[in-house]
DNA sequence: TTCATTTTGTTGAACGTGTATTCAATTTGA
DNA sequence: TCAAATTGAATACACGTTCAACAAAATGAA
């Protein structure tokens, strides 16, 4: 064992051999063989380090959850502590970083579709989801009436699906600006709409 | 030649077979095999009158569409010709009928999945989008200032795709008439934002 | 009506392709 | 020299397609 870290090397580069193969091919398209020619190692390492195929692609979605979580983190850091300030770095960071390339809004929707018929998938995405949600609601809490909560966060959270969905779609030529302009003046005028009495 | 209809009646039950078994499958899972005897006939009957697996499932994708488009039609048809109420229409539409159950949501989630990397499938897919836009445009034409048209238009349309979205991966127990009334709350939200002047 | 003939509709076993997995052999590095 | 790491050909399985054979229905002649 000379390098205590060449297995985190390893399944990295089956990792990222893996988004680019879903990225070119889709995830009905993505062998064990082409991900092995792309990341440069053979087709027995899969089952070595991850134990077979279906072990690389929750390996994969987990890394994918874990790179948009940290972009929420880094992208909070920087900002202002105001309620407002702090959902809109929720919705840049939805938008940026690993997610602003059609290719990854394809990557992602392949593995929604996907977690419909794998309960570990899931399980993951229903986690994501909920802290998103718990997320936004925290911050809203502090602009509008209780009971505007939860249906605002749920309706900013669907936006933000239904922009990603449309990015997949939009093929190559999507404009993240654009959702997220959208998104943010959603907000404004919620906040608004649910002030309007002051 | 007794009937003439045999063959739309063959070509309706592997539809209809299609879809129950993607439903329960997904779209991965949904083998010639289980299509037919799901619906009763055999493996053959499906290259005799699609040519092949391909041609049954774009058959099977336009059918939803036009059972989409029959929705929208149908409540046009009964509601007030005012803008605002022919926008409503729409809402309800998208969340209507075939659109209703979780098992909907979770097919058209692998149509649009697989529609990605089959030309023929993103051409239906397109369609159908332009179609919703400029709908939702030719009415919000008559509501707010010529330049918030698009951009509330394409909220809208992600708003729907995003609920849809969320449907599907709420297994089960979905609320299209939570989903309705806050879209209807924000198209709402936003004709009062851009008349504010007033 | 009855039976033969043709046309139409249907079957499912056989075939070929493609893929995930396995594991004995090989290489690598200390 | 040994143990860890890696290979890739061999294997087994699942799937879509094909097509020769079969069944059903329609036609037409007696």
């Amino acid at each position: 064992m000379a390098r205590p870290g060449v297995e985190l090397i390893r399944r990295q580069q089956l990792i990222d051999a893996t988004l680019k193969i879903i990225e070119e091919y889709g995830f009905q398209g993505a062998t064990i063989g082409k991900i092995a020619g792309a990341s440069g190692l053979s087709v027995g390492i899969v089952s070595h380090y991850f134990g077979g195929k279906q072990g690389l692609l929750e390996a994969t979605m987990r890394y994918l959850l874990s790179c948009l979580q940290q972009d929420v983190s880094t992208l909070m850091a920087g900002r202002p502590n105001t309620p407002r300030e702090r959902l809109m770095a929720i919705v840049d960071a939805n938008f940026s970083g690993v997610q602003t390339h059609a290719q990854s809004a394809k990557t992602w929707l392949a593995f929604w579709t996907q977690a419909m018929h794998s309960p570990d998938l899931m399980r993951l995405q229903r986690i994501n989801e909920r802290r998103l949600l718990s997320n936004l609601m925290s911050y809203l809490r502090q602009l509008m009436p209780a009971d505007q909560v939860r249906p605002t966060a749920q309706t900013i959270a669907a936006m933000i699906d239904g922009f990603w969905l449309r990015a997949a779609m939009s093929e190559g030529r999507i404009e993240p600006g654009q959702a997220v302009a959208l998104c943010k003046t959603y907000i404004d005028q919620a906040i608004q709409a649910n002030n309007g009495a002051s």
